[in-house]
DNA sequence: ATCCGAATGAGACTCAATCTCAAAAAGGGA
DNA sequence: TCCCTTTTTGAGATTGAGTCTCATTCGGAT
């Protein structure tokens, strides 16, 4: 929550031609002062009970510009419930799901976005983005 | 719709200790001989205008035995709706959306399949299934 | 300080998917 | 074949994430 990053926010929120308020305010904090991989209800409750009046309509208004302006990463973990992670140093990286015990772990492999980007490029398109998720067990010892 | 088949999916229905009925015969059916990518309402429909009777609940039910016996494909495009394949041949894919015309490519890359399978080794996990869609747009010409 | 368009929020709504439970059907035994 | 028990079915209710509505509140330019 330091200056530089308020600065920032207001000035994408200009760019939108949004209006600064207390509750957007507060749900760029959230997302970026938490740990990543949280669904919308999850932010929203905390919001709560940090004590801002906030309505689930205006956490998922506000989620969607921060996705739109790249301050926060949308990500589809396929099981009905979107999650949020903040994009501070926009390092990309794909995640591992552990099936056991359901742990999220980053990773990034550049060979692997090279190569995704070759096979769009064969088919004649180009590569905007995409949804890449490893489920994954422990191996056996 | 051939005999084979069918013997297969009696037996799966054995092995699960489930009876065969006309109602999940219909849904196999409908999935096997019909394009690719469809979601369970597109399904529900034609079992229906094919004459037979089936609920959605039906539908829905059968295609998690088939999924589970791997005969069916589930696939999570991000829109919400899960899009389901016959899985005859057994062959892996996974597929490019366009973002533009929302049609659907398939593709498979070996050196994709083994990246993937090391990335989750080099972290101490075995890979059991992933999820991997790439939304691209048509190139310029 | 005023004013007007933008933002908020409570709750209605959407839509895919799941659940309920009474009625219908499967299929094994005789 | 008929019986009987158990499973399956289906109409409609329910769930749950996410979106929409619109009266009220608020931001911020002048």
């Amino acid at each position: 929550m330091n200056d530089s990053t308020i600065q920032n926010f207001k000035e994408i929120l200009r760019k939108e031609g949004l209006r600064y308020t207390k509750q957007r305010q507060a749900v760029w904090d959230e997302i970026q002062n938490s740990q990543k991989h949280r669904d919308a209800e999850d932010i929203y409750m905390s919001i709560r009970n940090n004590g801002v009046n906030v309505s689930r309509a205006t956490v998922y208004r506000t989620i969607d510009v921060l996705v739109k302006n790249r301050m926060v990463r949308k990500m589809d973990v396929g099981d009905g419930r979107n999650r949020y992670e903040p994009r501070l140093d926009d390092t990309h990286h794909d995640h591992m799901i552990c099936i056991e015990t359901g742990k999220i772990i980053e990773f990034y492999n550049e060979e692997l976005e090279d190569l995704q980007e070759k096979i769009a490029e064969e088919n004649g398109y180009m590569l905007v983005r995409h949804i890449h998720q490893l489920f994954v067990k422990p191996l056996k010892k």
